[in-house]
DNA sequence: CTCGTCCGCTCCAGATGATTA
DNA sequence: CTAATCATCTGGAGCGGACGA
């Protein structure tokens, strides 16, 4: 375990002040002999500038933090590389971490001087959460739907992809159409919920068979999923993301029915698991990734002193695949 | 935006000295209305120790981190969760950073101050990562088969789960074996390979049914999955992952094959999409949740100044599902 | 190219006052 | 009343590096 040693280590080295050791190393104006003193001496002592220290004089830590309420969800995961890829090219380090589904006191402690911003996936809106993220001392830009004033947010048309897939199911014959949501005190479950209801009522359907799971995940979606089931078989089932809808699938095969003979079925999301499964799942693209890519642009932009420039929304891609079309007997 | 007040404006605002704040707040001798004076002065202004200056004073950050290779995979997700909970009993914060496949610039920039310790996930073994890991400033643990002196490592005993899965198989009537493996210059790619062959001499089969693809995700077994299938239908393929194993039963399903009729087919790891999968996939539990519980506590220890231990390992247990149970006609 | 002051905080040594023998 | 004891509190040094003079 090699002691970190300092630059007053290294400028000793090389025979020079520490000042001009910094110079020489962060590129500032400096004679080639020294630099190359300089450099050697560092290189010999392994010299890592201390990051504390840097930030502590240069208010500026070089890192930003993508927050997610559940990193195995899959839309998360495409949304870091869609991140990385954008913040790499500035030279900052992206830094994830798991939080609890409110996360007021994540957002609270980035005000902590660890991270010059933050992306913040936000569930649930509520006041306490819109305050932290106003008040925050550095940047936060919101994943999610805030309409708030000073507040950036960078959200998915779920209304517009529920139309589309409603839509496309109703083309396909489809009457008797179900949900399986997730809750509706979320951001996405609610507006997943009303952009089905108002996709019906629409196409002149009703919009009375929606379940909802306790949490947009396999597990909970279920005994969710069984639970619709065991109301009847109706014509097709819209699950609230595609981990919701593959939950389905399983249940269907379990008993016995059919995708898409006895019914159709699609998720939201268009996550990789949707391409995998047996009969591959129709889905809506609800641009996570350049959701991610909106996100990072808008907080590197803040972090460099632009005004927020509020609420932005990606467009849905309706992506059919074989859960919703009978070629099969 | 708020400004970040510092102590010593909490300081003045309770009319105490500096130190006395520190103190007062940090639990250390005061006195009670000093507490409470200090207290209400920092709750006033939203005060909130700056984490560099505090950092660099200490020498502590009170964060660890989790490097991984690609954030998408399940299982490191898996472990985030294990981690997690281990971690946030301690007060330490977790982080994650997605990083190339050989993080040695990554091991190496550790030794800057940014965390106390870090779990690395090491696919491919090299001099250099193992040096890096070596003289880092911090203490690492590996995640993976790392037989070096001072360090520690735990690693999936994926030898013992390739012959659990080929004696399951065998004893299912399988005889002709075939193993969709990642990159054999990996640890886990060259050690799935070695126990699969192993596994086979000892059954008295060949081994020599095996196709490699670029890497252990979806995408690359796909390719690799038609190509190996169409060298002719074997009675059951092992997928070195779930992800790969799951990839093949996708294309199984596109050439009109039917598993576990046709053929049987299993993966390692045990993540959730092979609960979830039409027929589900049996597969092997190579404790990932363990893993990372060990890793956790080993990595805290070496942070309060332990010796390594050396390398760890886990036991695999086999879960079978449908993918290779003949039930169906 | 060097010196010196500073970023915000923690800790050490010493000061201050109250309490007690 | 003096001296010793104890609980708090304060000033200042310095963590490692950046930057203006």
């Amino acid at each position: 375990m090699a002691e970190g040693s300092t630059l007053a280590a290294v400028a000793a080295r090389a025979g020079v002040s520490i000042a001009s050791a910094s110079r020489a190393l962060n590129g500032g104006i400096a004679s080639t002999s020294t630099i190359e003193r300089v450099q050697r001496a560092a290189g010999d002592l392994g010299y890592r500038p201390n990051h504390m220290a840097r930030g502590l004089q240069s208010g500026r830590t070089g890192q930003v933090a993508m927050l997610v309420p559940d990193a195995a969800n899959p839309v998360y995961a495409r949304m870091m590389s869609a991140l990385q890829s954008e913040v790499d090219a500035h030279g900052i380090r992206l830094l994830m971490q798991q939080v609890p589904a409110e996360p007021v006191a994540a957002v609270e402690e980035l005000s902590a001087g660890l991270v010059d911003g933050a992306i913040v996936v936000v569930l649930r809106v509520t006041d306490r959460i819109v305050e932290a993220v106003r008040v925050a001392a550095v940047p936060v830009v919101v994943l999610g739907l805030v309409e708030a004033a000073g507040i950036d947010s960078v959200r998915a048309d779920s209304r517009a992809g529920m139309e589309l897939l409603v839509a496309h199911l109703v083309e396909r014959g489809a009457r008797r159409i179900a949900l399986l949501d997730g809750p509706i005190d979320t951001t996405p479950g609610r507006t997943r919920l009303d952009g089905f209801v108002a996709a019906c009522e629409r196409h002149g359907l009703g919009a009375d068979l929606v379940e909802v799971a306790d949490d947009f995940t396999h597990a909970a979606a279920r005994p969710a999923a069984r639970a619709l089931l065991g109301r009847g078989v109706p014509d097709a089932i819209v699950g609230a993301n595609d981990a919701m809808a593959l939950a389905t699938l399983r249940e269907c095969a379990t008993l016995g029915l059919r995708v898409p003979h006895d019914l159709l079925l699609a998720g939201l999301d268009d996550t990789e698991p949707a391409e995998l499964s047996v009969p591959s799942l129709t889905s809506v693209d609800l641009g996570a990734h350049d959701r991610a890519r909106i996100a990072a642009r808008t907080l590197l932009r803040r972090i460099e002193g632009a005004e927020p420039r509020g609420s932005q929304a990606v467009a849905p891609r309706l992506v059919v695949r074989e859960s919703t079309t009978k070629e099969h007997p």
